[in-house]
RNA sequence: GCGCUUGUAGCUCAGUUUGGAUAGAGCGCGGCCCUGCGGAGGCUGAGGUCGUGGGUUCGAACCCCACCAAGCGUACCA
């Protein structure tokens, strides 16, 4: 990466300096390379003599002067100046940069990816909502940042294991099965009442319904456990079926489906018992089994078993983990919830701790919440109260690609309200059509280059100079800085931004720039930037989990 | 009360990790550009006390402190 390579440089650089008794030699501060905004500060730049001279006293642009003096000399570098108050920009070589086309080329849709991640196992878990109801948009959200992670981390060199854990077992499965039992006898015309603390969403009217239609009335004969017990396994089961569905609608695709009950049928849940108690980290008190928290620094100790001897979701949440970390072995785990989860956060990192993981090793994303909204007016989402937009009415109303750009284009951090109206109208103008209108018009133009037969595969990319294709290639060139830096910060929102960049330098491009002409050897070259061109935006688009059409 | 997250242009948001060069984008609003490969495009203008007040620094949207506002959490719910 071009970015190391002016590091070394610099480094080198200021060691000559030390060695030659023009700088004295203190310890280096680290040498950030940043990409100025300002394109007449070139495409690279450090403030490193301004770092310097605080530690040296001296006045930043006289070092500034003396490094660049230093500089060893390298391919792809034009120039490098010492610019007031005493940075050093980086220009890139023109025919070095034209010659990228080539390498983009050679690379196809591998281009971009890197061994950062050197093979490391690292697991994505998302969504991983109870089975007791439909995605609704929230959770789309989580969807959508956790598969697009997932694909960058794979393209830097990450083994990657996408995962949905579904929490079948428990409390919640309980009131759901019983809140399904009465809904099935109103709807065999019997009097029953829906839990009070249960699901009275319509939703499990409908899926009453729907097992009275396949199953008949069965379920009333049983006892009434009996009933709950069966017509509750086949509830969940269809739920499970739907949320499948949804996620495959959004395009989300998982590698394993984990189930909670499977960690008490293996006895996964004793033996990470056995081991907290064994280190000291289980209480007995009030009736009820702890996990000592305090003990990590935490505020509070928590229950893991219930005095009424029923696990916490807490307790089987410690089990999963030590499935994940000591079992599977995962060298990193992500896990991606919600902010109404953000209170797990410090308890599970203390989890961590008790087990021997190096809590650096567990990173939870926590995303904030989305307030749904339908012109301006608040539309209440909570599933426990029923009345809630699901995810797949979102997305049949504005479509994949628009809800997984505009889900994408929010950092994780920023609270964000979605309006349906706002997004149908939005996209119909900007900034999803802006993007895929830049892949359509180009695979336009490579018909074209086709009808006509043109095989520019010999093209020489350095006639490729003046400043629109120029600026084009060094947008291209940016994707495997941004696909390091995602897979670093684990914030994939700048893709979403990077796409619309690119495809703005585009059609700056091609406003600019004719490509099939009759100057056979121009049409060529340009043919090779367009292909390179179309190359990299699909694999943005992919990697966002949204289409690149040829055609709108 | 305490904790986490957020507050940047009329609206929706980047930028805050690593303090630096005139604070960016899209939408909306004003003005331009169609004899050419897809005008779902391009160019351009207006629009900002970076929540408020202090502090650190040669330099703060970014670091520290206080306060204000919003969301979430603070269960033997998940």
């Amino acid at each position: 990466m071009l970015r190391d390579r002016l590091i070394t440089l610099l480094t080198e650089a200021v060691n000559k300096a030390q060695k030659d008794g023009k700088l004295p030699a203190v310890v280096l501060p680290e040498i950030t390379i940043e990409r100025p905004q300002n394109a007449e500060h070139g495409d690279y730049a450090s403030n490193l003599p301004l770092k310097l001279a605080r530690l040296v006293k001296n006045n930043p642009m006289s070092i500034a002067g003396e490094l660049v003096a230093l500089l060893p000399p390298a391919e792809e570098i034009e120039s490098a100046v010492a610019t007031p108050p005493g940075f050093i920009n980086f220009t890139l070589k023109n025919d070095w940069l034209s010659r990228q086309v080539d390498s983009i080329l050679k690379d196809s849709e591998f281009f971009g990816n890197s061994k950062l991640g050197q093979g490391k196992k690292v697991q994505v878990e998302f969504v991983s909502i109870n089975p007791t109801g439909p995605i609704h948009v929230g959770h789309g959200r989580g969807a959508i940042l956790g598969s697009t992670l997932a694909n960058v981390l794979s393209a830097s060199g990450h083994k990657v294991e996408k995962e949905y854990y579904f929490n079948d077992a428990g409390n919640q499965m309980d009131i759901f099965k019983r809140s399904l039992y009465a809904r099935y006898l109103q709807s065999l015309g019997e009097k029953a009442e829906v839990p009070e603390n249960g699901y009275h969403g319509s939703y499990m009217v409908d899926l009453a319904k729907e097992i009275v239609a396949e199953y008949g009335d069965k379920f009333r004969k049983l006892d009434e456990a009996e009933a709950i017990k069966q017509l509750g396994e086949i509830g969940i089961g269809k739920i499970k079926d739907k949320i499948r569905e949804d996620l495959a609608q959004l395009r989300v695709e998982y590698d394993v489906w984990f189930r909670e009950q499977s960690l008490y049928e293996n006895g996964q849940y004793d033996k990470v018992m056995q081991l907290l108690r064994k280190g000291g980290y289980i209480a007995e008190k009030e009736g009820a089994t702890w996990f000592v928290s305090t003990s990590l620094g935490e505020d509070k100790d928590n229950v893991v078993v219930r005095s009424n001897s029923a696990p916490t979701y807490f307790a089987t949440d410690i089990a999963y983990h030590y499935n994940k970390f000591l079992e599977r072995k995962f060298d990193k785990v992500i896990d991606i919830w919600g902010a109404d989860h953000q209170g797990h956060v410090p308890r599970m990192k203390a989890v961590a701790t008790a087990l021997g993981i190096e809590p650096e090793r567990l990173q939870i994303i926590i995303h904030q919440l989305v307030t749904l909204k339908r012109g301006g007016e608040l539309v209440r989402v909570s599933k426990r109260t029923g009345d809630l937009i699901t995810l797949e009415e979102v997305m049949d109303e504005v479509g994949v690609d628009a809800c997984r750009f505009f889900f994408l284009a929010r950092s994780a951090t920023s609270q964000m309200d979605f309006d349906l109206e706002l997004a149908k109208k939005q996209s119909q103008d900007n900034p999803v059509y802006y993007v895929q209108y830049a892949h359509a018009r180009i695979a336009s133009i490579m018909r074209l280059a086709d009808e006509k037969k043109i095989d520019y595969s010999d093209g020489d990319v350095s006639l490729l100079k003046t400043q629109p294709e120029l600026t084009l290639i060094r947008k291209l060139l940016s994707l495997p800085e941004l696909i390091e830096m995602i897979s670093v910060t684990s914030e994939p929102h700048h893709l979403a931004y990077y796409a619309q960049d690119l495809a703005t330098v585009f059609h700056a491009f091609y406003k600019d720039c004719r490509v099939v002409t009759d100057d056979a050897a121009m049409t060529k070259a340009r043919l090779k930037l367009v292909m390179a061109t179309k190359t990299v935006l699909a694999k943005t688009l992919h990697l966002m989990g949204m289409t690149a059409p040829d055609r709108m």
